[in-house]
DNA sequence: TATTAGTAAATGACCAGTCATTTACTAATG
DNA sequence: CATTAGTAAATGACTGGTCATTTACTAATA
């Protein structure tokens, strides 16, 4: 009877799957901690093999950010042409889906990990920043800039304003994702996108009476 | 002639001097890029002496977050009782205070490095919060509560307002320190400040016309 | 069979932690 | 006060283990 072979040779989804194994490590164990023979494992494959797809350990986490980062800078620059509907259902629309995705650990561990390894892989850092930040931070200053011409939004500075847009989602992130902070009350997404949503439109709504 | 000493003996001395070295360190290189050889040096002591008033890499790590966690506790405990002021002045005074204060990037290493190695050091990630994170959202919490009771602010859930008064603050540090973004357009502390309280405010404020 | 994907074992750099030894300081004693 | 015995602080060479990377070989497949 012919046996089963030990092992395919599957050279096309190799890379892939290394890298995936590699997230799922480094999101729990973090980049030093994790050993390339543990990606090898979990990538069922052979410590060796991983050498003949990347250079180094250090280029399996390049290669990981870029994989990541590539569709989320054409989504941020397409966001910045974006419709002429209403902003504030704009930005409603976008806080959604920010929450939506970086709700789930798995997509949420490359910034983690990026920030996490800024230091010993500052280009790696700049070419998040320039790739995801720059375009990301761009698309929700334009938006809110259009309120303010439109008149929906109060004279404020854009800029600056973008962090009162994503800071209160990092924050929720940070304290419930990372920090394990209440844990057991449940503050769902939704109930914290309700909040954040009202007190960021709130503030940005010009209220015609002067303040008292 | 007589020579100076190779070396004097202040053992007074010597923990806090690790310390500092330690975080300098640590906080430019990461905690696993550090060598003990490195902390050693820069504190100037060789390498075995560490091990005299530390018994492990790890135990300088946590003695260095611990001993910057103790004042901070004390100081979010007091703010819990705090003054009868107006909350609005309140929470400017202390989100200048924070600013100003995590604006140094030595003081904002601990935090960085206790997210960094949230991983590694669990025990120590949950002490962090409980004596800094805890403390510090009670305190912004009642605040925020005391506007609403008091009818200075709108009736929103404060524990969900908290993160809209951090989380800024966090993003502007995220941004500028972290990721250097816009390190060529100065935006300073205070303009930053400035925006984030009057969108913060005028957010959580009524305003006694209904909207549209 | 030639080529290439893959394995398993070897290599060597690196580094936390140890320890035998040296040096600075202190206190007892004449 | 001078000598010296005692002790704590500090050194730096060394060790043992851990990995990232390399190499020598083997199995799959075109």
């Amino acid at each position: 009877m012919q046996q089963e072979p030990k092992w395919r040779r599957r050279a096309e989804d190799r890379p892939d799957e290394v890298l995936d194994a590699a997230l799922r490590l480094f999101a729990s164990k973090g980049f030093a901690a994790t050993k390339v023979e543990d990606i090898a494992q979990e990538a069922g494959l052979s410590k060796g093999a991983i050498y003949r797809y990347f250079s180094s350990k250090d280029e399996v986490f390049e290669s990981l950010v870029r994989r990541a980062v590539a569709p989320i800078a054409e989504k941020a620059s397409m966001i910045a042409q974006t419709s002429r509907e209403d902003p504030r259902i704009v930005l409603k629309t976008l806080l959604t889906i920010a929450i939506v995705k970086l709700s789930d650990p798995e997509i949420l561990a490359v910034p983690r990990l990026v920030l996490q390894e800024a230091g010993r892989f500052p280009e790696l850092a700049e070419t998040y920043r320039r790739e995801v930040l720059d375009r990301g931070v761009a698309a929700i200053e334009k938006i809110v800039q259009r309120g303010i011409d439109e008149g929906i939004f109060r004279p404020v500075n854009a800029r600056l304003a973008v962090r009162n847009v994503i800071g209160p989602l990092v924050a929720h992130l940070l304290l419930s994702q990372i920090f394990k902070f209440d844990a057991e009350r449940i503050d769902s997404p939704q109930d914290f996108l309700e909040s954040h949503f009202d007190l960021l439109i709130n503030g940005l709504t010009p209220h015609t009476m002067g303040e008292g």
